[in-house]
This record gives structure tokens, sequence and C-alpha cells, in this order.
DNA sequence: GTCTATAACTAGATAGAC
DNA sequence: GTCTATCTAGTTATAGAC
């Protein structure tokens, strides 16, 4: 267990909760127990850390996922758009193999990215890893060609908010459907609970 | 022109577009042109500024909101999910009546409420207008009866955070539909093509 | 690589003159 | 009600000893 690591981990816990901007330098390295100055020496500065975190997943999910994409592309049969949205599923639970909680602190991450921050996450990570974006864009068009690029563009961005949402507010979430249905839903149970929503928004008949 | 309201109008737009967070008090007075101390004088705190900025639009927007859902929830007729969902437009629009970009800063600002500030501002809105999301529920459940409590729960959350995200980032989207489409939408625009996705993922097949 | 100490700055809040 | 000046506590970042 390294210095850096252990920044790594307690960072993204921290970032996850609480956004980039509600957490200190002086909280993650308290919570990783290393010192203050070992994030600028390992890292050079807040924002190099939390591209750092966010990186350490990316790299780990993007090739499953673009794979899972890709297969769903080159098929001969028309996709459904729940098997598009499915094709997500794997790739992000194996996150939790990869990491405790995993899924649940990447979603959540990503919904940090997209509303603290000034849109500066959103621009690395579609620019550094583009591939995902468009065999995403291509899986849907084949599982709904009468869709227009222009109705597309604007129902997978209220998918990316209905899910970046949703998971930034997981944990709120999680503990009412405890409280009131009795119910201990995980995040794979999420997951599984927006998939027709999102299928169901995106295939919307056109007006 | 009281101090107090050019304190309130420029929070609001620093507060929409930087988050609460961060926004600072010194931002906000000196867009205002007011003195640092008198947000303290008039407001107490910056947490109470966040509430009064808050509860203006609240207070504009519940009473027509309540009256819109609970003509839907006594007429006779099942309303659909599409008429349900589009109670919602009239009171929303009318807040650019009520303060020049209103729909747009409220609906961002409701977005920033539930990511910034640990949900404080969540459990303001919920406990304070509790009517609204009532009506709501019931409308809904009148246009989709064999929704579960669960499964209307889950949606709705899922719309919500449909609604807040696309609004919290409604100037980039807007900006992009220019460039790539050549299409001049505004906030009315944005509204009118999220209706059908929201009401089709509501009224999505039961598993 | 890791530590202490501290620089340089920003935050929200307040006391007290006017 | 409005101002200046200031307090206290927090922030990121760095210099320099070990």
């Amino acid at each position: 267990m390294t210095t850096k690591n252990k920044i790594l981990d307690a960072a993204e816990k921290l970032f996850a909760d609480k956004g980039f901007n509600g957490t200190s330098l002086r909280e993650i390295t308290s919570q990783a127990e290393v010192n203050l100055a070992a994030v600028n020496y390992h890292f050079g500065s807040k924002k190099e850390l939390i591209k750092a975190v966010m990186s350490r997943y990316m790299n780990e999910l993007s090739p499953r996922l673009e794979s899972a994409l890709i297969t769903i592309c080159n098929e001969e049969k028309q996709p459904t758009l729940v098997e598009v949205f499915s094709a997500f599923v794997e790739p992000l639970l194996a996150l939790n193999q990869f990491k405790e909680n995993g899924t649940s602190n990447f979603l959540q991450l990503l919904g940090r990215g997209y509303t603290d921050s000034q849109g500066f996450l959103r621009w690395f990570l579609t620019t550094r890893y583009p591939v995902v974006i468009d065999s995403f864009i291509t899986a849907v068009h084949k599982a709904y060609p009468e869709l227009s690029t222009e109705e597309m563009f604007w129902r997978l961005h209220f998918t990316m908010g209905t899910i970046v949402f949703t998971m930034s507010s997981s944990d709120a979430l999680m503990d009412i459907a405890k409280n009131d249905f009795n119910k201990n839903i995980d995040i794979a149970g999420v997951i599984k609970q927006v998939i027709p929503y999102v299928a169901a928004g995106v295939g919307a008949p056109i007006r």
C-alpha cells in the first residue's frame, strides 16, 4: 500500500460523498493517514489528483465497455434499446471486483464531474475517451434508426442526466428505499431499475 | 431596487452558474455593488441567503403548479402521462414573466440544490412545499395506476434527475444545438423536448 | 520519500464607527 | 442601514530539514 494509492483511495471516497469542491486536501490526507504535503508531491495539484482518481476507473472501464458496444454494433440482428443499455451493466459491475464499492463510487464521481468543477472534467473525459461515446451512438442508431441525430443528441443528454443524478444521490435513494419499502437495494439493483426507464425514454415516439 | 433585492438577484445568477459552494459572499456583494457586510445584516448567513433565493421562486411557482396538478387529479377522465408532465410547462414558463430568465435560473438552482449542499436544500424544499409533491404523485398514479408506489418512487427520482441535469447544463446544450444543428432552441423548446422522454420513461412497461 | 513549518491566500462572520 | 476594519478559521501550495 503505497502513499500514492492511500491518497487515491481516500480521495475517491471523499470526492464521491462531498464533491470535488467540498473536499479539502486536509481531509484527504488525514483520512489516508499521510502527510498533507504528499498530495502535492505525488500529484502536483488537487486538479491533477482529481484526474488521476477518474483515470484509474476509466482505464479499467473503457476497454470492457467499448468491446461490449462494438459487439452489438457488429451483430447482424437489430438490437433493442434495452439490450444496448444493458451493455453497460457488466463493465460497470466489474468495477466492484476492481475495488470495493467501485461501481457506486465511480458513478457518483461521474455525477460530481458534471456538476462540480465547471465542466473541466466533462471536457477531460470526452476528449480522452471518444471511442466509448462513438460506439454508443452507433449502437443506439442501430436500435432505433428513425431517430434523427438531433433527437438522439437530446435524448442521450437526458439519459446522461438520469444516470448521473441518480448515482450522485444513490446513497440517499437507497436509504429511502430501505426505510419506506423495507427493500435492501444495492447499486446493481438501481442500475436494473434505471435501464427500462432510459430505454423507454430514448425510444419514445417521435412527435 | 433595495439592497436586499440587489443581493438576491446577484446571488441567484451566481449560484445558478457556479453552484452554492462555488460562489463566495465577496463575489455576490461585488456583483450586486453592495457592501460585504450587507449579506449578513439582511439574511444572517449564507445558508439563509440560499433559502431566500429559492423561496422567492418557489412562492411564485408552487400555487400555479399545485392548481394545475389538482385540476388533473379532479378530472373524470384518465390523463395521459404526457398531460401530467405538461402541467409543469405553464407554471415554469410563467417564471420568465416574474423575472428575466426566471425559468432557466430556477431550474438550474434546483439542480444545484440536489448536488451541492449535502441535501439540506432538498430537505428544505420537500418539507416546505409538500402539497406540490403529493398532488404530483396522485396525478401520476391516476395516469398509470398499475405502477406500484416503489416503482413510482424510482421513476420520479429518475425524472427529477433528467430535468435537473438537463437544466443545469442547458446553456451548454443550447449552444451545441445551435452549432451542430443550426437550431435556435430556447428553454421552452428544451422543456418540450424533454416531456415525451420522461413520460415514456415513467410509463415504461413493468418488468 | 516523508516530514514540519509556514507562506500566501480566501472563506464567512462580526464589532463598532458613522 | 451602511460602511471599514478585522477576526477566526479554513484553503492550496511550497521551502527546507531529515
